[in-house]
DNA sequence: AGTTTCTCGTTTCAATTGCAATGAACTGCT
DNA sequence: AGCAGTTCATTGCAATTGAAACGAGAAACT
């Protein structure tokens, strides 16, 4: 068995190489890292989210979120507020700063996904999207 | 635009949580991080190989390397050596410990990987090989 | 009301990582 | 042979991460 053969080699490989020229778009542009790059994701959709809806939503735990939040609000990109109803829910949400950097980054980071799907063919980018979802689904599954 | 319809979200995630289920086994079965698992991997199939093939065969960097190395030289699982011709490179070996232990743990590492791809259908399992094997060049090309 | 239990977010501490610096060993040039 | 530059692996240090512990707040039970 040859490690370069072996499919969960690859995919992890293919996965970061890919991951990485999109994290250089937002690291340099900011220097946000991934955790801080997808909590300002999931924040400039919506109007406010609380601390549990952002550990549910996305893939961060409790930790990961209250400390890229801090960094973030730290850069001035969110805020962040104690929940009324329930003074140990936080609430946060994007300053207009976050909202205008998002705004600026996300094109120029689907800019960059952009470039490196369309080195392939359509028939590759169609079979790359079908199988990461099935991939999405029977891995969460399992 | 949806966090989660975002192409290169559902790739990490995807991809995460795949390799995520496999670590475990390699983790819980004799505490091998990644690293040093493909660096196992890399020597269980060669003779011997020296620190330089393994930087440019694997995904890793030459401080990685040492690291992993130094782990599993820790666990008994490889040897290292100094290159006679020229006496800063290393010529790392796996152990009998090394080989054996990889021989009953890749079997098991292959039935996790197959127990996810099996909850695929066939022609999801073709569209993700064909598809990462695509990404996989464009990204490292682009 | 008071006490226990549970659910949060945050902090702490140890382990891991990344990057720059170091030192050993080789090469090429004079 | 001797020196300057290069290529290695390793190490030191600061930043990051993960897991357990903590403390504030809410809920449940008496």
């Amino acid at each position: 068995m040859q490690l370069d053969s072996f499919f969960p080699y690859r995919l992890a490989v293919a996965s970061e190489t890919f991951s990485r020229k999109l994290t250089e778009v937002y690291q340099q542009g900011f220097g946000l890292s991934r955790e801080e790059w997808r909590l300002l994701f999931l924040l400039s959709n919506a109007e406010s989210l609380t601390s549990r809806e952002l550990t549910s939503r996305g893939t961060l735990d409790k930790v990961q979120v209250t400390r890229a939040a801090q960094r973030l609000e730290d850069k001035g990109l969110i805020s962040r507020a104690i929940l009324d109803e329930d003074r140990r829910i936080r609430v946060y949400q994007c300053t207009p700063e976050g909202r205008a950097l998002f705004a600026s980054l996300l094109p120029q980071v689907e800019a960059r996904a952009q470039a490196m799907l369309s080195a392939m063919s359509d028939e590759d980018r169609m079979a790359l999207e079908r199988g990461v979802s099935a991939l999405l689904r029977a891995a969460t599954e399992t």
